[in-house]
DNA sequence: CGGGCCCATTGATACAGGTCATGGCAAGGG
DNA sequence: CCCTTGCCATGACCTGTATCAATGGGCCCG
């Protein structure tokens, strides 16, 4: 008997990638919208920006070599970016839930060096950025918004990249649960149970670790009674412990 | 006999740390200042940038958990930024070269996270960030250079993600090595020939490796005519080689 | 001039995590 | 219903880099 009902707790909303909403109706608009801009300073970001139909899993939401053009936020599901070398080499940069804006690498150039797909059914407000740096002109708050958002966003992977360099696989994986388990709870989702929109394959590589070492850490930490693993339903069942691993 | 004269190639200018310049008359102009900026307005920024006496070596320009007010442009010398978390381990997050914009990870947030200290004797320009805030919504140009400046931070730090998560102590190296040589041919001075400012120590920490590997790989580096090492000073031998070690 | 300190180098050894290989399970398609 | 395919788990083995330890050189300072 399969049970409809996804576990991530929904509210009552019956469809979370609805269409039509506004920015002022938005659920994640504490998350993704400067909370200092005025009501009527939402509305004019609003009228800028564009939401279109949900991505389908596997959708891609930019590519690699195709004009930058807007940057991004997540209204529902999970969308992944990543950046793939010369070689052909993948390299995942980042996991972006509800709330979260993505896409700011591309501003550098005219074109994105790097590649968003959806990793589950999601629905993307785009932001055109030539629009986005008009109103910041006249919206100071605004400005200094996307200035702190894209400090937060080197913030984000300078902490990365101390996580790879100077911690085990056990330490980083641990790491990567907590900041997932914190943002839903941001999200007022459980912060115990969640569901991982991403493969082993995509973990392992946004850490820098392989399939392998992962899915054997996720097993040691079930033997350790800190996780109960069903595929990619989690559940953390010692919180502390794992914040201690992860020395957080 | 010591020798005097530095290897670095320095041109007519009696001291590279000398007071009084504006950036309309600053060598590193082209790569600090948006090229777009018109005459005029280079004068305007030029007006909110405050020139102090050089750093010496080991003084810091900025410490964490002190107010965050501005960021800084190397005009001379080297800057090496870190951070340590609460179990006090240091994590180098960059190295900056004149021209080079650091600090903008304080955006974020009213204190630093991280610290920047001199490598060397260094020349820095303070821009109290308030001011470039205001200026940047009179100047849609500046505004949009500093977008491009944020979002290519946030590039490299992805690349150095990709760089300790995927690669080898040697391919890590080589780009280090590699990234120092283009950045110096980008101020004009030589590709081949540079001194290092920072330790073995700082090296390995940035690049998440030890002391002891870094010193290895130095010597493997030598051992196949790759590198001339002596201390600090490094000649690259074979750029090619090089180059295609680090994959790029 | 000598002692101490920092930094870099080099060697011996250990081990975390990579690599290779196998097998299971669930979903989808003919 | 069976077959394929993709994803995950697990075992055996190997290797790159960390760790521990010892040494040497340069430099500052008494």
């Amino acid at each position: 008997m399969p049970n409809p009902v996804s576990t991530s707790a929904m509210t009552a909303s019956p469809c979370p990638h609805r269409q039509g909403v506004s920015c002022g109706d938005c659920r994640m608009k504490a998350l993704c919208l400067p909370l200092a801009l005025e009501l009527d300073q939402v509305e004019r970001l609003d009228r800028i920006v564009q939401r279109g139909r949900p991505f389908q899993r596997d959708e891609y939401i930019y590519r690699a070599g195709t004009e930058f053009r807007s940057v991004y936020a997540v209204r529902s599901g999970t969308i992944k970016t990543f950046s793939v070398n010369d070689q052909g080499v993948e390299q995942v940069t980042g996991f972006y839930l509800p709330g979260e804006i993505f896409g700011m690498d591309g501003i550098a150039h005219t074109n994105h060096i790097s590649s968003a797909v959806a990793l589950e059914t999601s629905s993307i407000c785009e932001i055109p950025f030539n629009r986005l740096e008009e109103l910041s002109l006249a919206l100071p708050n605004l400005q200094r918004h996307f200035f702190q958002l894209m400090s937060r966003e080197i913030i984000n992977d300078q902490r990365l990249v101390a996580l790879i360099g100077k911690n085990s696989a056990e330490e980083r994986l641990a790491t990567l649960l907590l900041s997932i388990s914190t943002r839903n709870a941001q999200r007022n989702l459980s912060e115990v149970r969640f569901r991982l929109p991403m493969s082993r394959a995509d973990i392992g590589n946004y850490l820098g670790l392989t399939v392998e070492t992962v899915s054997r850490i996720f097993g040691r930490f079930q033997k350790q009674r800190l996780l109960k693993v069903d595929k990619k339903e989690i559940e953390i069942l010692d919180l502390d412990s794992l914040q201690e691993l992860a020395n957080i």
